[in-house]
DNA sequence: TTGATAGGCAAGCCGAAACTTGCCTATGGT
DNA sequence: ACCATAGGCAAGTTTCGGCTTGCCTATCAA
């Protein structure tokens, strides 16, 4: 469960589409290869960009929806939520004025 | 620098490791090795335990003090408390009563 | 000083992960 | 009906991460 989001973490890529996510929701696999190439400079196919989508979906982080001959994925930021607070739950909370 | 805290994230093995520090601070490498294997039943060796510590070192989740012939391996949660802020940011805080 | 304890360094093995390549399915427009 | 678009599947390659093995250094105690 946590593992899974860990290992999807882990990719500097998939953690970049997290951010084109973030700045717009609900994108198709196309758009956000798009992106990638154009804003970040990074060359991969289009099936590297699908793989990383299903590491992402599997994860919890993204959820796709069907619409047609287009896929969109939204992101779910859910997990992210309670990943930290595994070692930072029982500490003494410094100084947080 | 965040791409280090996630890749160290990555690993089972290296949470691990972060949680028997949670647990007790300032442990050497073979009390760490010892907890690993008797409470968690992982047959590994000392060096892979020293790698492991030399990631998160990396990765400024672990801080280590030299006293001696021991060496004392210190959690620093500081990382920790900003990476999913990433993705939260400007996202909705829902209820935090 | 000798031996035991705590740790470090470096090369090598192996399996998993990232990426590619090639082909296939499905939906929509004209 | 036809073709272009959006996406999927599966095998192959290559790179990288985790682990081992073997040996070396340093500190302390007797």
């Amino acid at each position: 469960m946590a593992d899974d989001v860990f290992k999807a973490l882990a990719d500097p890529t998939r953690r970049l589409i997290l951010d084109e996510l973030v700045e717009r929701n609900g994108q198709t696999l196309f758009e956000i290869c798009g992106r990638l190439v154009t804003k970040h400079g990074l060359g991969l196919s289009r099936q590297a960009v699908s793989q990383h989508l299903a590491v992402l979906e599997t994860a919890g982080l993204v959820i796709t929806r069907r619409e047609g001959r287009y896929k969109f994925h939204d992101l779910n930021t859910e997990p992210l939520e309670h990943i930290a607070g595994r070692w930072l739950g029982q500490k003494a909370p410094e100084s947080t004025p």
